[in-house]
DNA sequence: ATTAGCACTCTCCAGTCCCGAGTGCTAACG
DNA sequence: CGTTAGCACTCGGGACTGGAGAGTGCTAAT
């Protein structure tokens, strides 16, 4: 299944031309561009080859070659050099995160525009977190007879809020006595630890306590929907949306409920960058696109997802790298903040 | 500048039957869709009157007849009526609201998607606010040696978070400490007041002091960041965005940090819904579409904006109804959380 | 194996034509 | 006088046409 030495150089060769013309490449435009020593016959009768190979196909008779979904792949696998991110560009990046703030969603927020800006794509960041959340700390804080705020931090210094509704006005120190009791029964748990608990809880501490062993357990299974979503509009710019209805289309598969569905092994522990390009994804909805992935965070313990949606039209290499460099930037500054020292992996 | 009265029900004719087709209105129609008792000639005769005085317009020679913002402002004023929604809609939206959790940021969502279907158009809500807010409550928990999270609650129940990093290792007793000082001293205080505050703190309080000062400064200014949006994608089906041009012009508008400039009045103390058509808002980009516009929330105190975005061709009784409905619900369900008892204005 | 040559195909664009919907005017009518 | 019928006129949009340009696939010669 491999391709003669000619054969591959001049896939690769179409693919860059294509990414970034986004015309239909041919065989006399191919020449001329990159002053190849054959004729323009020689190339079609390799193009043709090539074709009935499935590295690239014709949308119509007489017009150029587009590369297939399998031409990328062959490209991403054996062809692309992915080579460093210039230091200047590292520089610039490392420069925007330490000057950005320290919450949390802060981050997560530039880190999708940066990723979006630098690879001229939709990026999806997702916040960080672990497999499973724990309760580090509860409080209640008073608000008005009857209701009360509740806060509960978790391990990973997620913090929630909602309000709470009791069925009898409630003194401050009535509801630091029920924090404190749960803090002292409930620290480190989590959301099933919790529900399997055998401690003794008054009828108005269990309230609280199912209210933030709801949290837990929310906080466990949503995920995408505090994730941060930047260039959707860059995206929607390219030539392959040229009709409401594709940039419709586009939208539709970027909402966010469905981001879970298309970026399937969002958080999986695999180390690395992993690209699915069209209909490998097996949402229908994607096969138009291209998915770069990877997750970020510290080795098996707090982390999260980022990916880069666009067309399959993609410059994998740019976008590859700089998707392997801001998830170790994100891991190194998430160790900062939770963990043992960074790694120190990259200059 | 009043219309006769054959001229103004023309006008309200026009503007409904152009609101469902989205078409330029012809005067032949007209008078076979609404069987008027006079003939097309007599129309075309009223219409260019209408037009004169600028109520409508033509596309261009030979196309029918299209609202302009004028015609649409005088109908809002005078020409609609504008009916309560039915008690059935009404309740469905109850329902909606009483099932959903109690997080904020989890009403302002569901606020802006009920909004957004019912009028089938775009919709922003923002999170509720008091004009300035106060810390309630500082709490700091301990993530690592030198590294906690910040967790500030303010009055009106927002809770912002943010990881802090200390110079020297941090006991949690020592954080505690710190954080009960602070409780202590700031308490109830605006940001600026506590800037001016003359307490004598430490170098590690005065730290953690002055984050919180920026948390609560922050929150403040901001506002619109936290602003939920729904109901993009439904907008742009409409048949004034077939051009992806038009596309991109409105998802630039819509962009989160463009919103404060477009709703302008966003939390001016004025009851009541606001309406403001295409021209009639200051920024150019928004002369093509309308807004609809109210605030929420208990007088004077804590409350939001909510705003409905749109071509001008919008469905106004109804979206009026329906963001004046909108508005006062939330607005007693904020009550119900924060302050006296409901005002009962609505059954 | 490579290449020149050539007939063929297909898209894109500009031009043309015509239809339909709608207008504005004028003259007639009750 | 307000209302109406009639009619010429005007556009926009869809359908059709005819190159021009880019590209292909095949064949025969090198």
């Amino acid at each position: 299944m491999s391709l003669t030495e000619r054969r591959a150089r001049l896939l690769s060769l179409i693919i860059s031309e294509y990414v970034d013309s986004a015309t239909p490449v041919g065989s006399e435009a191919m020449v001329r561009r990159f002053e190849l020593p054959f004729s323009s016959a020689t190339i079609r009768n390799e193009m043709a080859r090539l074709e009935e190979e499935g590295y690239i196909s014709h949308p119509h008779t007489s017009a150029g070659r587009v590369p297939s979904d399998k031409g990328y792949r062959y490209y991403v696998e054996a062809l692309m050099e992915e080579r460093d991110l210039p230091s200047q560009t590292k520089q610039t990046i490392r420069h925007q995160f330490h000057q950005a703030g320290r919450e949390e969603d802060e981050w997560v927020h530039l880190a999708a525009a940066v990723l979006a800006r630098a690879v001229e794509n939709a990026a999806v960041v997702t916040m960080p977190r672990t497999a499973e959340s724990r309760l580090k700390r509860v409080e209640l804080v008073s608000i008005q007879d009857t209701s009360a705020l509740l806060v509960v931090v978790m391990q990973q210094a997620r913090v929630k809020q909602q309000v709470l509704i009791f069925p009898e006005p409630m003194e401050q120190d009535l509801l630091t006595a029920i924090s404190n009791h749960l803090n002292h029964a409930f620290g480190g748990l989590s959301a099933i630890e919790i529900s399997r608990s055998q401690v003794q809880l008054t009828q108005l501490e269990w309230h609280v306590a199912n209210a933030v062993r709801e949290v837990l357990a929310s906080t466990d299974q949503g995920g995408f929907d505090e994730a941060a979503m930047e260039g959707v509009r860059t995206v929607l710019q390219k030539p392959e949306f040229a009709t409401s209805e594709k940039m419709l289309n586009l939208l539709d598969v970027l909402e966010r409920r469905n981001l879970p569905k298309i970026i399937p092994l969002a958080e999986a522990p695999g180390e690395g960058v992993t690209v699915m390009i069209g209909a490998e994804n097996e949402q229908d909805a994607m096969h138009d696109y291209s998915l770069v992935i990877s997750r970020y965070g510290t080795p098996g313990g707090i982390g999260g997802a980022m990916a880069v949606v666009g067309p399959t039209r993609m410059h994998y290499p740019r976008t590859i790298s700089t998707v392997r460099f801001l998830s170790q930037l994100m891991g190194e500054m998430l160790s900062t903040f939770y963990d043992e020292p960074p790694a120190a992996k990259d200059g």
